[in-house]
RNA sequence: CGGGGUGUAGCGCAGCUUGGUAGCGCGUUUGGUUCGGGACCAAAAGGCCGCCGGUUCGAAUCCGGCCACCCCGACCA
């Protein structure tokens, strides 16, 4: 590919609202471009690494017996009506009308249609188990788009769906996903690790998340810092530390005149955070809902969400606080009219606790003696609490951008759609089903976030969108160009991937082109080293380049592709 | 959807407080000199100052409304 035709410009400087290294990169780099909020273009250097991500997933997928198909992006209501998500995603789905009136809607996702299929061309167990996926554009409405890439409106993922007749078939092909996904993502230069999730609107049992942790990245993962777990802050629990039990006389009254918050209360009366207790009132489904949690935890609310089986929490009113007896700024659980639910953080200690009542606390306040309720877990973790699972390591939390996802739903899905198959029994059964989802340009920039540096982009070499930056220097310099040419050639007739700046610009522009665009290799032709009769080898993750002959030159840029490809 | 911010030439920005008819750098075009790390000289093109309305003799500037985009929060690949 000749730069001097390559559509796409870099950028001298980025647009001062790309915020992350990779959005900033990625748009210097001529990869993608904006076309409205969370819409973008790929421009073809990005197109090809795109292209290539596909064929790395692709060839994984195959590889498990995973087979490839394409469903539509426009899908029509009745699927979605069926499993009850034509209202649930209301919000955050794009949806059309044909001229007939029917409705259809950008596909979320596409569980719905391939429950569908399957139940038309699956009818016995024995053509079970069976595994699909497609390379399929999502709509997703999402109220905030971010940080280029990495959360988009629209976009390419890779889902697969497996079906199986049981419980442990489906345990064997999301086995089967999850060794497919390490080795995508290994692949791809991704170090991305597997962690525990909430599993969400998808609904099921067990799900991973496969997070890439970077600081770009929105989401929070605790890490233990002895043994393996690791868990997105929406699910992750941890070891409490040992309680002991108080020994004190009745709970007392204090006057706390206009002391409404955790840390007024701290400057008061002089005592720590988690010497207090802070109860948040929340909207359940019919219902005032009283979370009671020390005043050094805050809410986790996806966990409060899927425990009250909500769709978003949402803080009562002054009129639940009313119905329910409790004072804003100085609620408690004491006396409290609504259904309580206190947090594993609590423990047996005497708290300090809002006593319902204007400018008002309650000292001495002991669960099991002065209130009670059902004992959940509802709280974030923090920095320094205790692993859940060894009991010994501490845990970290870490940014990190989820690259991937596998779902085990199940027969959340099959149920709902009536998806059945004929069972050894003679039974209908439902199939028991699993989704697995990697969004394309996600990884894209996900790559760019972890692989760069104050130049610019160093791809890895898989994934780069092409393996050689051929730099003719200067290309108006007959001599030069024509053996520059000449190695172009070779080059591609030799299967490698070359990109060639054969622009009539200066070293300066060449060079830092060639560094921001950051392909694996660059091979300088210049009347210097054409004197000497060689070219100039670079990685661009070395700091010194190599001189070559010129007679070996393509046997030996090739030789270096195909060790990095190995 | 809540909170904050920004819209002026292709990109990055100044001008707005205190109204007087738009400027800088980079890029682009032409000519010339350069040619291994974002060259230099000269000339030139390029703007409905986000949109609509108001105030005013006069609005990029003041006022109102709308739109778009970005950031923080809540959700996802």
């Amino acid at each position: 590919m000749r730069q001097s035709t390559l559509f796409g410009r870099t950028l001298r400087e980025a647009p001062t609202d790309a915020q992350t290294p990779g959005h900033r990169l990625m748009l210097r780099a001529a990869i993608a471009r904006p076309l409205a909020s969370g819409l973008y273009t790929w421009l073809p250097l990005g197109f090809r690494v795109a292209q290539k991500i596909e064929q790395i997933i692709r060839e994984e997928m195959d590889r498990i017996g995973c087979q490839e198909m394409e469903m539509p992006v426009l899908t029509p209501s009745d699927l979605w009506k069926a499993t009850g998500r034509w209202d649930a995603l209301e919000p955050i789905t794009f949806r059309t009308k044909d001229h007939n009136g029917r409705e259809f809607m950008v596909s979320y996702t596409h569980e719905e249609a391939v429950h569908a299929h399957a139940s038309a061309e699956i009818l016995s167990y024995r053509q079970l188990p069976a595994m699909v996926y497609h390379f399929q554009s999502k709509g997703r409405d999402e109220a905030r788009p971010r940080a280029g890439l990495l959360r988009v409106r629209e976009f390419v993922m890779k889902d697969a769906y497996s079906f199986d007749a049981d419980q442990a078939g489906l345990e064997k092909s999301y086995k089967a996903q999850h060794g497919a996904y390490e080795r995508i993502f290994k692949r791809m230069g991704l170090d991305a690790i597997s962690v525990e999730s909430d599993t969400g609107a998808m609904g099921g049992d067990i799900a991973h998340e496969f997070q890439v942790l970077t600081e770009a990245g929105d989401d929070r993962i605790a890490i233990c810092s002895n043994c393996d777990y690791k868990a997105n802050m929406e699910k992750a629990t941890r070891t409490m530390p040992a309680a002991g039990r108080a020994e004190a006389g009745p709970p007392a009254e204090i006057s706390t005149p206009g002391v409404t918050t955790i840390e007024q209360l701290q400057e008061r009366l002089g005592r720590a955070a988690n010497a207090f207790l802070k109860t948040v009132l929340i909207k359940g489904k019919d219902e005032i809902v009283a979370v009671v949690l020390p005043g050094d935890r805050n809410v986790n609310e996806a966990k409060l969400r899927k425990l009250l089986d909500v769709p978003e929490i949402k803080f009562a009113s002054e009129a639940d606080f009313a119905k329910v007896g409790g004072v804003a700024g100085f609620v408690g659980p004491v006396g409290l009219r609504a259904r309580i639910l206190v947090d594993a953080s609590v423990d047996g200690r005497a708290y300090v606790a809002g006593a319902n009542k204007k400018d008002a606390h309650l000292e001495r306040v002991i669960l099991g003696r002065d209130f009670d309720g059902e004992r959940v877990d509802v709280h974030d973790v923090s920095e320094g609490d205790v692993c859940p699972r060894c009991g010994s390591g501490v845990l970290t939390i870490k940014r990190g951008v989820e690259v991937g996802n596998i779902f085990a739903y199940g027969t959340y899905y099959s149920d709902k759609m009536n998806a059945t198959y004929l069972a050894a029994d003679g039974t209908r059964k439902p199939f028991v089903g699993g989704s697995y989802g990697i969004g394309i340009s996600r990884a894209v920039q996900t790559i760019i976030e972890t692989h760069y540096d104050d130049r610019g982009i160093i791809w890895p070499i898989a994934v780069a969108p092409y393996q050689v930056h051929v730099i003719a220097l200067p290309s108006t310099d007959e001599a030069v160009r024509t053996a520059a040419d000449a190695l172009v050639a070779d080059l591609e007739h030799a299967g490698v991937e070359v990109l060639y700046d054969d622009r009539e610009e200066t070293a300066g522009v060449k060079f830092a082109d060639a560094d921001l665009i950051g392909i694996p290799f660059r091979a300088t032709v210049s009347k210097r080293t054409l004197k000497e009769d060689q070219v100039e080898l670079k990685p661009r993750s070395a700091s010194e380049a190599e001189f070559i002959p010129r007679k070996t030159a393509t046997e030996r840029i090739a030789g270096a592709v195909r060790r990095g490809l190995a």
